[in-house]
DNA sequence: ATCTAACCGAGACGGTACGTCCAGTCTTGGA
DNA sequence: TCCAAGACTGGACGTACCGTCTCGGTTAGAT
């Protein structure tokens, strides 16, 4: 994941093992300590591994925490719910089981704010998990199309737009909810999102 | 804000341009630096005022931040624009103006990200923070109804939980386009967002 | 020792103790692990001081072993043993003792070492240290001159030249044997050097 | 010098060029970098050599710069010149000429520093080192009784005694002029330095 | 017109973490 | 078996801030 080295044949070969023991230290440190707290040296010491291991992978916490904050979004997938309005229930509902993970919750927003100072660490935040997200939206979109729920769009740049303003709307509510107003996001509140939703797409014919 | 001032009659009384040079030193900082960067002992000299005298007042950055930041948010109001429509585009650009500014972009999310290990400094956030925004969708949805725009809501809970709702989407759409998506809030994008929201709460009587 | 600060008024006062603290603890050091397994971070522990207060008063090891280790030639003195080559013997006696110090073996020959790159440090050495040792031959040239034991030198700049002659002979023989050749300066050994010594003296008129 | 080479037969032989290499980098750092600050690492990337073959051959840095110091006192002899005096202010030059270079200045005091505590180190600077000076001395002896300027010892043991008193006062004086006292070992010192202690050896005999 | 308590600046204090560097070891593939 | 390359653990480095603590000195309200 943040490896490049197309070629680099001679020496001793980085330890996979090491990997993946940074990032789950780095998760259960987030659990414990929170972002503003969790220092790499401690994280080395949980992963058994050297301050140097670290520092020779990562460029610093923030990108470390991306990665370790990246595979929770791995899990994500769209069950075919057999409506729309199901499946952005369920979208949200995935989306927010995520968030409801204390090394989430700390370390999602913290790189956020961070990346409004830093374009390469935004880039990374995008590729390694906004996009991740942001695939259910029109897979799931196209999946209305297929259902007839929704009219296909033609115009491919209008659809871009389209999923792009449902998927800050979704995000950004889900986040809003669960971060700043510090709610639960529960079926509840998720059919009444979907429905606000829905309703609003249909009305406007997105 | 931070000031109890309970009984503290004799004695020198603490400087009231201290207050705003520090605040404003912060969001001076906050540009410079970003909210990981920023050091009290730096907001101290560049306020020219004494570490002390800055730990007196504030007990920590994430408080100093809150509220050097929730002092851009005394100027939201919300102008009468005739209808609905044209209130929410209005709230979201007005919202979008102010995290267009580096001092709140780069604040606001830290001390949200902050807030998920500390209690009351979520309090403290919605208090100056949230709560300020979150009035404007109340006032917002009374203009509406003397309007006739939107069905007088009876249940004051169901009134609360629809407010809450909507404030979530509005807030959080705008947040993650800003930040997350780094997609500006521009008036197209405004009028689509509020036909969608208008048409969702048209659909569900919300 | 270190501190030059002619006028600095304001703020906390730095502790006297610590200086004290420190340096002990730098002896101490010094006496466990020699030179090269002293570290600063282990000094400041055993004193009871923060690193960075001694990082604040001394520029690094080299100075702040020079400053250790010159305390102990504090107490160097040369007692009127009656005759020139009496006096001789008891220098020796005392540089020897000095040097049978465990932290004055580890500690004076390796800012010796360092200092053949720094003339700083060369310098601080001379101040603190070599002047202190050479103050003893000068007095004792002047003590047997009294005497009649050595002609009273006319030209300053030839007794300077003779001075420092003797001195480098005295010296670099004591530390010789006692750190090269790992020999004990004892007494007999003394004595046969005084007569060495002594006896050139006095067929070359110096 | 370094190796036990007791048998080994198979496997490919260990470079010879590999040592020479690493010595003459091992100067080479000296001079640029001073015995402190140089590192095994970078002497290695000098020499050409992989670190492990620097480890294979030398246990640490203080027995690298012993065999790399050692081989510039491999030139010292002592011509005949004519008369006791003459010799010894043959050797002294020598001996400074030596000590003149950067590469001796740094390391021989630092590895003699490094002695005080490492016993196996001081035996192995007295082979190396040492040893090669001290039989000038004993030379220079044998050769002024032969010339008739110096009675011939007939106590085996204090010839000895003589000679190492004698090899501290010369070593001594001029490592002590060089680099403590910082001034250069010329010929008009060399002189009186000889007289001295011509002088003092013909005063007791020794 | 003092008194006096709380303020103020400056800066040293004990700590903690930083990110870098080096020591000395280990693991590759190739000679 | 040796070699070059380079990753590994471990630990010290010197720096930067933290939040606290003295200092000497100021300032305004109460006496």
């Amino acid at each position: 994941m943040q490896r490049s080295t197309p070629a680099a044949r001679t020496g001793r070969p980085r330890s996979a093992a090491a990997d993946a023991a940074i990032l789950e230290a780095t998760r259960e440190a987030l659990v414990e300590l929170g972002w503003s707290k969790l220092t790499l040296g401690d994280v080395a010491t949980r992963a058994g591994v050297a301050k140097t291991t670290l520092y020779r992978r990562w460029a610093g916490k923030n990108e470390l925490v991306v990665d370790a904050v990246a595979e929770l979004f791995d899990e994500l997938e769209l069950p075919d719910r057999g409506s729309l309005a199901a499946d952005i229930e369920g979208v949200v509902l995935q989306f927010a089981a995520i968030l409801d993970r204390p090394e989430a919750r700390s370390g999602l927003m913290a790189v956020v704010a961070e990346s409004t100072r830093d374009e390469a660490l935004r880039e990374r935040i995008r590729t390694s998990i906004v996009d991740r997200q942001k695939r259910l939206v029109v897979q799931g979109r196209a999946r209305a199309a297929c259902r007839g729920e929704l009219p296909t769009e033609t115009d491919p740049e209008a659809a871009a737009r389209g999923a792009a303003l449902i998927f800050d709307m979704v995000a950004g509510a889900v986040v809003h909810r669960t971060l700043v107003s510090a709610e639960p996001v529960d079926e509840d509140w998720a059919r009444r999102f979907a429905a606000v939703l829905l309703g609003g797409l249909a009305a406007t014919g997105i």
